[in-house]
DNA sequence: GGGATATGTGAAGTATAGTTCACATGCTGT
DNA sequence: ACAGCATGTGAACTATACTTCACATATCCC
């Protein structure tokens, strides 16, 4: 199943949360749950989900919270809010701040399910998502160092923190390590078990493109 | 003479200024004058100049000031910062604000003439340059507004302010004022007498650019 | 002349990006 | 065990980009 829709659900009720997790999964979905925001911020952003099923009410990190991180981190990822009650004005500013759809509890699976796979339909045909994944890509490139690390790695193939904070004759390694992270969630690097940093395809492509602008500036 | 480098020189003093014009000019430049800061600012923005030799000591608007401003909007200009007394400080200052050099009046003609010939010749391998004239780029094209502008002028050929504020369906004219201000600067886009926006050869390119970003990222 | 429309400026505010520093943790060699 | 280096986090700060609003000026046309 290598196509199988990836969801995480995030709700702190423990009951719910199982229920949903083993009803959808028979349903054909790749489950992954997080009882908390933090939990759910942590695995959004080190996993790749096609689907987040949010709850909106947590104590401490709050569902909306949790939003607001993954649209900045993962704009691509698609958010159905869960309301405990029908609390229309929140649901209202959820889809204000890029939630894809809401349903209230209590709710019926079907009805879950549905919205669910209208939404990975819709997902299909986004415009914006592409539009964001530009957004993302065009932000990382405007920067000078970044442009340069994308560089090096491309020579390189592969570096380390410190190498790459070398080779740039940088002082404040955390600098450096800021850039990075800003490359790897946009995609154009990533980073393997040993910490080594590499170009993505997107990465390399993203350089094809640096080299067109560049001799077209220059002309 | 189409390839005579152009010189704008900026100083207060009538004399000197005249002076220096007349000399330069019978050297084989090109040569426009400015008395102010604020003469100096409008020249270089609307015009462009090869070399800028700007006099840091000014009434109003200082040479500094415009110094600063020079190197926003026109990244690619060179100056060259005359001070009116050997005070090494802010030709330092000057330099780190990315001056080409700097000469103490009084000066010998023959080595302002040096002077300006060796800046001249660096330029023809400034990498940097380039390198800031990518950044002027691909930070208009970061911009989600400005990338719409850029395809509506692609289309459309040319589009005036209301024209195009309505296109993009925004209430605030001076938001689109704003990012064709941007994009002009960038050298993306060009105004003619009827302020009417069109794309430049550059503008074209970088329209191209994204077209092979969007893509790839889609691929 | 005066109301409607177009083109802009400048100051003030908000938002986002980037930097810096103090500190935490983990591994490696002796 | 502990010195030394690598990898990283979080908070505070600065800088830059973007937005908004109040206002200015010019033109058109009735």
């Amino acid at each position: 199943m290598v196509d199988m829709n990836k969801i995480l659900i995030v709700d702190d009720d423990d009951e719910l949360r199982e229920n949903l997790a083993e009803i959808l999964s028979r349903r054909g979905f790749h489950i992954d749950e997080a009882s908390s925001g933090e939990e759910a911020i942590k695995k959004a952003s080190s996993d790749q989900f096609d689907i987040v099923l949010l709850d909106l009410m947590m104590p401490g990190v709050g569902g909306m919270d949790v939003l607001t991180e993954l649209k900045k981190s993962k704009p691509r990822t698609k958010v159905i809010m869960i309301t405990a009650f029908a609390t229309i004005d929140n649901a209202v500013e959820a889809i204000k701040k890029g939630a894809s759809d809401y349903i209230s509890k209590p709710f019926q699976i079907d009805n879950l399910d549905v919205t669910i796979r209208r939404v990975l339909e819709e997902s299909k045909f986004d415009i914006s998502a592409k539009n964001l994944g530009l957004d993302h890509t065009l932000s990382s490139l405007t920067n000078y160092i970044r442009r340069e690390i994308i560089k090096l790695l491309h020579i390189n193939k592969s570096l380390h923190l410190m190498e790459t904070t070398r080779a740039l004759e940088i002082e404040d390694h955390t600098k450096v390590v800021f850039h990075l992270k800003m490359l790897k969630e946009s995609g154009l690097i990533k980073q393997d078990k040993e910490k080594a940093y590499s170009l993505t395809k997107e990465g390399e492509n993203a350089l094809d493109c640096l080299k067109i602008l560049e001799s077209h500036l220059s002309s």
